[in-house]
DNA sequence: TTGTATGCAAATCGTTTGCAGTGGG
DNA sequence: CCCACTGCAAACGATTTGCATACAA
């Protein structure tokens, strides 16, 4: 097991129940979770493998996610909610294009000392860049 | 003029008519745009000085704003939809409360020279830190 | 006068909720 | 068996849109 299971690990130790639904939501989850995924998006891969699992089903699972810590709601502009694993060794941030609105991962942070100034208790953060990628940028000269 | 009235100036420049409820929206936008300001507090803020504008034309005039590139429509974590004045001179960043969801200004930004790297163009970025305000804090001390 | 801007009401979209039935442990 | 979980349908809140009217230029 590569961690793939550590979503349903999780869940299952604190006393949830293993549904056909909830795996299929977990596994689709996990699959794509290294970038940001909306319930939409999460919602038709789910149908793939259990074409009768109902929208709040997905979207009462992913409320159980943020719960339990295990997931962050996100939100990037101009779109509709998203949600991302929330496991330390995966904290990055995110390159968004603003032609193409492809994401980009980047393990680079700039934000780790910043932290308690102004009174503030700092427990964590959120940063996006916006640009254009190389594609785009490929596209827009030729 | 301490550039209180930029907004208005651009409009008409842009051949935008100046209506009294337009006014009444870009007053109150520019009162309190120094941090984010959501559809429904610009709303009530209009509503005081023309009682009778309508919702929809808000929405219609922040769309207006944002198709200038005067302002930017922005999300902050969980919440709805805000909007930020997009002037150079305003850069900025935000530190939000988890608990109260007050929003302070931060002018520092450890990002001005993160530009051009994975072969992305670096336009713009959006960075929020989460945390516990002072006030907070110190009712949990308590 | 003329076309832009507005008010109103209805539509739309994403998300949430109540309730009755299903099924995992 | 029992309670958590689901499906369904309806509610909900934020935002958008169509259309007839009002008003700035």
């Amino acid at each position: 097991m590569t961690g793939a299971g550590i979503l349903k690990e999780r869940l299952k130790l604190k006393g949830y129940k293993m549904t056909r639904q909830r795996e299929a939501i977990l596994d689709a989850f996990l699959a794509c979770a290294t970038h940001l995924v909306t319930a939409h998006e999460l919602f038709r891969q789910v149908m793939v493998k259990v074409p009768q699992t109902n929208f709040s089903t997905v979207y009462r699972n992913l409320e159980i996610l943020v719960q339990e810590g295990l997931v962050n709601k996100v939100m990037v502009q101009d779109k509709t909610q998203a949600y991302e694993l929330n496991i330390e060794s995966e904290h990055h941030h995110h390159m968004i294009c603003k032609l193409c609105g492809n994401v980009q991962c980047i393990d680079y942070c700039p934000i780790d000392n910043i932290s308690d100034s102004y009174g503030f208790k700092h427990t964590g953060h959120r940063l996006e860049i916006y640009g254009f990628c190389s594609e785009c940028l490929m596209l827009q000269t030729t």
